[in-house]
DNA sequence: CGAATTGTGTACCGATCGGTATAAAAAAAT
DNA sequence: ATTTTTTTATACCGATCGGTACACAATTCG
């Protein structure tokens, strides 16, 4: 009961993502959310609790609608094929035409102030996850020689992971999918299409 | 004449370029700056004219001294050896075990309100003449038969400086140099040791 | 119809932001 | 010793930061 809500949740939910994911965490005021969501901010602060918790959400968001393509990838029955639909994966989502460039998970807090400590350290800890969770996949890869030889998952993952930040930084610099297209293939190259059977 | 200065005008641009390299340009406060240069904010205005000017005294610090190694790499005489120490030497100088990590250069200004658009757009324009330096490096590598066949020098340029790119971030997240070089290794696998020689 | 509940608009809070006016302090020049 | 020049310290500027108190508007419940 009460007065209905005027907005909907969701919509600015969406827009404060963009505007985090373009200006990052501390580069983005509340004046920059207000307006752009069309609320004023006791509704902001209703809804959201306060500028970190609607990072938060906006971060929840981002994972669930942009970066659902990396479990999928992990599903992927050859190691390759997890690689690269991981690295096509981010590309896409870091050059959408419509949308911010690059991650959101890089572009919040890579450099920030002490006031944004806890969301930098939340963005760290989000990162490693990714990668360990890849690591996970290439174990049992190498379980079942489904890696090229001489290389421990872990460290495979992170170069998947370091090629996918790198691109990152690329499309926030302007560079455009094709581009970092190429720049995948060259990653997968040292990647035998197909590794040796046993 | 007049009074003598206090302090030293390189040792506060030292300071200056480690709390910028660690928080970013928007995360560090003028009172972060005072503090850890030991100046009063006139001081640091008389000799540095404003927080911009003393964020671009700070970067051309950081090229100076930092980035010296990329500039020396180009003049390898293989195209791969060229390739290994730039990406080697950024690796190095993004997890120096004094000092911040990462690189200034990205963590200065990668996502920022419109306060730091041109911070931000120096940053992209300073990542992209490494770029274009190293692709005309590429560039006599191609006409040198120096190159891996089937791809063109700026792509190759564009390779390195993601991988870059790519470990900054890593090592930003706390990634530690042998990690960093064996993503390296991995990185430079597919560019063969011996280039067909014609 | 009240009464209770919830969202909205306005106007404000103390703290901090980058930047500066002013005057005293410390040196060189006369 | 006095003037001139430069740097220093203090104290302040308007603007903006994230966040909130308060009254009012809009709905549901009794």
């Amino acid at each position: 009961m009460g007065r209905p809500r005027e907005f909907d949740v969701d919509d600015a939910l969406e827009t404060a993502m963009e505007l985090f994911w373009r200006k990052g965490y501390e580069g983005t005021s509340l004046t920059d959310l207000t307006e752009g969501m069309g609320i004023t901010k006791p509704s902001l602060y209703g809804v959201f609790g306060n500028k970190e918790g609607l990072f938060l959400k906006a971060l929840e968001r981002y994972e669930r609608t942009k970066m659902n393509f990396f479990h999928e990838a992990l599903k992927e029955p050859k190691a390759r094929d997890v690689a690269e639909k991981i690295l096509r994966g981010f590309a896409e989502s870091q050059t959408a035409e419509t949308g911010p460039s690059g991650c959101l998970g890089i572009n919040g807090a890579l450099a920030c102030s002490e006031a944004a400590a806890e969301i930098q350290k939340c963005l760290i800890e989000n990162r490693q996850r990714g990668e360990r969770d890849l690591g996970r996949r290439f174990e049992r890869a190498a379980k079942e020689g489904d890696l090229p030889a001489g290389h421990e998952p872990y460290d495979l993952a992170r170069y998947v992971m370091t090629i996918s930040q790198g691109t990152a930084i690329q499309a926030a610099s302007g560079a455009d999918r094709p581009a970092l297209y190429r720049v995948i293939d060259m990653a997968l190259q040292f990647w035998p299409e197909t590794v040796a059977q046993n």
